[in-house]
DNA sequence: TCCAGTTATCGTATGGGCTACGGAAACTCT
DNA sequence: AGAGTTTCCGTAGCCCATACGATAACTGGA
């Protein structure tokens, strides 16, 4: 299931996502052993190899040889811990910015947004455990951001945000079920479709023809026969082309059909 | 964060996601004081009112007033409980079966969908902390497949199950971002935009605007005017309708052209 | 040299979570 | 009444995050 950062006090966290030096550098004291950055690679380590629960705070500790309260000297608490692992992995994605080579129509860089959008969560699975409203607004968020919108240049100021999230939306979700794809893969040591087979029982011993007509309808017609990760796949890239369609086409002449519903084809 | 059920045994959930009674009724031995479905209305009530962590083990029996080792009567272990809960919540939608009153235009009948959807999600936001992948195959969750596979009868048949988890990904990733958003507005005490005026130092302290151009130029134009909640929801309102206009429309002859990327009008 | 000030380190304790185990309680049937 | 069966639940073990306070390690100045 998936984790809420708590509240984060935006004092502590906006500093360290954006590692300010606490104002002067302190120069007298006990010598720190550690960085946070240190602390945030450790984190990221333990959670691609074991999963996020096991990037505990003692976990995380006994991975750089210190005690477990030594790990709040670096940082506030564990959900900012997770939030800065989150930035971290965000940035990973290395997306062109401004001035930095990017391919040329605006489409391919789009699906280079989302090629290395699934990569990213493909890698780093428990990424799909962190909810991503009120995200974490560090650098690597906002390089997202920034990427996404000047792909969108040719869009209309005015429809240029919506086309954003929209875009955004859909993908993040897509990589998300990527993620948990990942994640429940390793977890169970059973792939997706080792699992819907070991539920085959349910066919013929709940599963009522007359109650789901359209589910057996299209199992007759072989509908199924390709996987859950294959039908994830189709959908994914069927749903991304509509959305760019329409966002390339903009608003059309006859907008206020998609209030009337026609029948359909 | 989300909590991912971990494996469970079909052998042992099927039967209760169905309310399978365990063969003969024991008519022998000390009388249940519960039922399953007490204890899965219970978890769903303290769920929705103080959060899904609230809903323990111990804090699902105390509400039942018994011991809390008494509930592993009933259900197997916590991760059983919450598959119990979400197949029960995703029934709630009644979302009407075969023979059943529903809108006649299809395109009605997916705005149905997503609207009880997404109330689903915020009268339950608890759901949002649930993977949906590998779901409980339960009623609830079947009974969802099949009215969005009913409402596709006119698309071909080789094309219906691609547009029908199309529309399940993308409604399911709004509703699942609405229910986050009604948890932490109710974990923080804080709004969505309260949130980000929080942060508004953000901008004044570490936003560089020539690293950031796009968002800067959308800044200027006022695109960020409309809050974090209208974009989103506008981001949905604008992508589902690409969705449903995409499939209704079918493929194009043009087809192919969407693999070259032209330059946007 | 030594001490004050400062910072980092970390041991202990509290309070929460899930659940394995095994014994006690409550019922039916013989 | 006793055997069989099922439910109930107290205890204990092991995990987690983190508040608190003591101690260690360093710098700069007296």
């Amino acid at each position: 299931m998936t984790e809420f950062s708590g509240t984060t006090d935006p004092d502590r966290i906006l500093p360290l996502l954006w590692r300010h030096r606490t104002a002067r550098r302190a120069t007298t004291g006990r010598p720190p052993r550690l960085s946070v950055d240190d602390v945030v690679a450790a984190g990221i380590a333990i959670a691609d190899g074991e999963g996020l629960a096991a990037a505990s705070m003692a976990g995380v500790a006994a991975r750089l040889g210190v005690a477990t309260m030594t790990l709040y000297t670096y940082v506030p608490s564990r959900n900012e811990l997770v939030e800065l692992m989150v930035d971290d992995v965000l940035g990973g994605r290395r997306l062109p910015g401004p001035g930095e080579e990017r391919p040329g129509p605006w489409r391919d860089q789009i699906q280079l947004y989302a090629d290395r959008t699934i990569a990213m969560y493909r890698d780093h699975p428990w990424l799909s455990q962190v909810s991503r409203v009120r995200p974490p607004l560090g650098p690597g968020m906002l390089r997202e951001s920034e990427y996404v919108l000047s792909t969108l240049g040719a869009v209309p100021v005015e429809r240029r945000n919506t086309a954003a999230v929209t875009i955004t939306m859909f993908v993040t979700a897509a990589a998300r079920q990527e993620g948990e794809n990942a994640q429940l893969r390793r977890a169970s040591g059973q792939s997706n479709d080792a699992w819907w087979g070991q539920r085959g029982r349910l066919w013929e011993e709940w599963f009522d023809v007359d109650r789901y007509p359209a589910m057996t309808e299209l199992w007759n017609a072989g509908g199924f026969d390709r996987g859950p990760d294959q039908q994830a796949a189709d959908a994914f890239a069927h749903g991304l082309r509509l959305i760019l369609d329409g966002i390339e086409r903009g608003p059309q002449s006859s907008e206020t059909t998609g209030l009337r519903s026609s029948p359909m084809p």
